[in-house]
DNA sequence: CCTACCGATCGGTAGG
DNA sequence: CCTACCGATCGGTAGG
């Protein structure tokens, strides 16, 4: 785990927001620091390299998507493991943290792969195992008929990719707010699933 | 419009590629040259600048969706009029653009924004105008009591983004072909639409 | 389409 | 956290 202080946190969060906006390759190190009033060689006294700063973003972030996943899952299935509210748990735990931090989330699913190396291949791994939650949910919910018959891999990205879109176009001060839209993308989401009325 | 020899396609269709697979500003004008065995600098005799090749890129995406929703809703239109039908007819439309050409079409919505000044506000009104069709159609379709009660915009966001994300996923080898996409995409939209079995 | 070259900027280091 | 600096690479031009 790296070194965590405040400093460090803020030159992630200047980060996260310039890498959404122009992308990891279109954001240089000056930039970065420019955002925290520094020089751009003075941004070397807190990171050891641009790609750092990246991992460490994206670590966050997904753990933030894990930890919500978890406890979504918990919560959810100790009550009554009915794949619908399973589901619908995830999603809302997914729709949370893109609007908590959609900075975060945004990086995450969109600059990821300027990893290199290791933390290229670990990310890969966190994120095929985010996604089999989704397939491996729906599979279930088709085995029991909780769902239409369907292929639940491809259900899986088309619902994954709904949900990570909402990433690129929230807005903080946008018309509806978290709550509203986690409703509406749970509707959504359960509805191209489930297929009747409920 | 450009002029458009066959050596300009070759240097969009290498572009495109480089540029689905590393973004824009992680491409640079020798690697678009490297893959088509010629020196940095002589790129420039087909091109005026590296923007140039994603302004062609993206205005070739864009009439291509377009042209594709056009007649997609001619045709489901002319024969019945139903929002169901046409909206299936959009989605497949969609649908095909990006499994005929996915680097065209992942290009087009990943990378757009590096564009800039009139060729930026111009492809921003073409995607706001290609999205308003089917922000329109659901709130036809609700109107009409084909489609449960939603809200239009934020279901649409939720359909486009989903679509949009088969560029980013899709392969040609991949398990499933085009049409086979096409179906489960068309099922996936419009059941979360439309709510009751069908 | 090539060679030769341009100024600007890139990520990063040295030494304080 | 700063100044001063590094080699490499960037997009692009000149002249053939």
């Amino acid at each position: 785990m790296a070194i965590e202080t405040a400093r460090r946190r803020e030159i992630d969060d200047a980060a996260s927001s310039l890498f959404r906006e122009r992308g990891y390759a279109g954001t240089s190190v000056r930039d970065i620091a420019r955002a925290l009033d520094i020089q751009g060689a003075s941004l070397y006294a807190h990171v050891s390299s641009k790609e750092e700063v990246l991992r460490s973003i994206v670590d966050r972030a997904a753990a933030a998507f894990e930890v919500a996943a978890d406890r979504a899952d918990t919560e959810a299935e100790s009550s009554t493991g009915d794949p619908v509210d399973r589901l619908a748990a995830l999603i809302r735990a997914h729709v949370g943290v893109v609007t908590a931090d959609p900075e975060l989330a945004g990086v995450f699913v969109n600059e990821w792969h300027f990893l290199t190396g290791d933390a290229r291949a670990t990310t890969l791994a966190r994120r095929d195992a985010y996604e089999q939650r989704f397939r491996t949910l729906i599979e279930d919910g088709v085995a029991v008929g909780a769902f239409v018959p369907t292929d639940p891999a491809l259900a899986s990205s088309f619902l994954l990719t709904a949900l990570n879109g909402l990433a690129g176009w929230y807005r903080v001060d946008g018309r509806l707010g978290p709550d509203r839209i986690a409703d509406h993308y749970v509707d959504l989401g359960l509805r191209a699933l489930v297929g009747n009325d409920r």
